[in-house]
DNA sequence: ACTATTTGTGTAATTAAATTACACAAATGT
DNA sequence: ACATTTGTGTAATTTAATTACACAAATAGT
């Protein structure tokens, strides 16, 4: 796959002439990929065919292919990776790391997310006859803001921070209503205490939480969110952004399943919000 | 940097015939690395020149120039392209679109952050008196994000959903206050009136906004998020995702900056939280 | 509304790049 | 030492990319 390793591999493998050309690559492969197949060889003091013949050897088209395959093992320079940040790192450090953090988080978490599940999900809440979503703190806010989704397509559905308001409106639950509980550990015992109220009350029970966790368990359906070994001081919740995304999703098929008639609501929500803003013609 | 980013940037800045190139690598990115400018030029239906005039307009030096950049920027894992979610999307479609549209636009913004801002932002937080997050919609729950954050550190700080709140909020301010606002547009009519309030009041007004617009002229300090094309019906708004991130280095700087006493503090606040969850040795 | 100018687009010619064919040289094996 | 395989370069050929130019469309200015 990646060619910097074939060449490397087969290093020992290559003619005297061939080595010549994989040395001048492996020298710089930055200015390899912006050279012609003349200097290439010019560089590597061998003929333009040997250069082409030691890319067919690495089992590549030719040498423009060759190229591309070079381009794509050199850009893979920077996966995002967890870096922490400490007590010395400048504004550029932490920023990066912050940014970086977050995005291999969404990676990852976008490589776990089971479609399947997803399904099951959307399925669930576009019959059921009221949804609620529940969290505390940092999932309290992606609760409100499932809130804000959902609310615009005008069904019933409701969001509260405030743990007994969270308990009435469990025990007030009955069949077809649809209680989403979001949870980053799966441990909040409040969390873990509304999900077995709710499903008492015959309410279908969504978790949007850690897999295996006491949450998980007390769920009918669980939309698993990977969780980290341990968070650090410094590092911020990566998992809420996760959420969010998961939300996301959940929204958007959820209107996609709705139907077209479903579509002429939320345009007429968007076109509402227009009022209580400044007309982007009529500024500057 | 990124060519396909570049691409999609530059959408509708290009001619007819210039756009139907960029569509027909948008389609299929990975099958346009290996085609000649002749199978991709019939491919677009335009003229070879047309296809090469595409390429320079992406700032690069030709058509095998261009290939080489489109091929790095494959690499990166998966092309982070806004692709829309349409109406016929499996559940595996509009996930995955959802996904890199988010990781798309946190990448963007991760390369427009501009830390100079936010050592700025920091400075004045460290030396604030009282902090405020204010927001609608949307961005209201990126202030509760924020507050969340920053009552962590034992801080006055407050944020207020209801615009009545907002006001005498502002209305109450005075000097060494920080009143951050948090809007995608910039153009929500409320808040552009609240910064104008603040400032009266010699509270310091920081925007988490988009450039030039209405709130962004009346701010102290605007940390800019870049602002979409236009956002579809189906698409959700990532960029709620950046602005939590932004919040996130902001809390970030602040800590580091507040020293380590203030950390013993965190530390804290993370052990009190602990009772309320089940013990992870417990469970099981 | 018509003309001038700019901007966009395709055809054909040109140039540059890469590949192939072939010949010779070096190395290896008998 | 000779035959055979393998490697390498020169020159020819092919292919791909670019440039030059002409025409068409759109825009702007009488």
């Amino acid at each position: 796959m990646n060619v910097l390793e074939q060449i490397q591999l087969n290093l020992n493998k290559l003619s005297r002439s061939e080595r010549k050309v994989a040395d001048a690559i492996l020298a710089s492969p930055k200015s390899a990929i912006h050279s012609s197949i003349a200097t290439l060889a010019k560089l590597a003091d061998v003929s333009e065919p040997t250069v082409n013949r030691f890319c067919r050897r690495m089992d590549t088209k030719g040498f423009p292919d060759f190229k591309l395959h070079l381009a794509q093992s050199l850009a893979n320079g920077t996966p995002y990776v967890n870096r922490h940040v400490e007590e010395s790192d400048s504004v550029e450090d932490y920023t990066n790391k912050i940014y970086e953090a977050t995005l291999a988080s969404l990676d990852r978490s976008r490589q776990m997310v089971d479609t399947a599940t997803i399904n099951r999900a959307v399925d669930i809440l576009t019959q059921s006859k009221q949804i609620s979503f529940f969290g505390h703190g940092a999932s309290a806010v992606v609760a409100q803001d499932a809130l804000n989704k959902f609310f615009r397509f005008n069904v019933p559905v409701q969001s509260f921070q405030d743990d007994l308001m969270q308990r009435m409106s469990c025990i007030n639950s009955s069949d077809g209503d649809v209680v989403i509980l979001i949870s980053h550990t799966g441990r909040t015992k409040s969390l873990v205490e509304l999900a077995m109220i709710a499903k008492e009350n015959d309410a279908t029970v969504i978790g949007i939480t850690a897999t295996d966790s006491p949450l998980a368990n007390e769920c009918n359906l669980v939309i698993s969110t990977e969780i980290p070994e341990d968070t650090d001081l410094y590092m911020p919740m990566a998992s809420r952004i996760g959420q969010l995304v998961i939300i996301d999703v959940l929204a958007t098929g959820f209107t996609l399943r709705r139907g077209s008639k479903f579509r002429d609501n939320l345009q007429k929500v968007k076109q509402g919000i227009k009022e209580s803003r400044f007309n982007k013609l009529l500024d500057k």
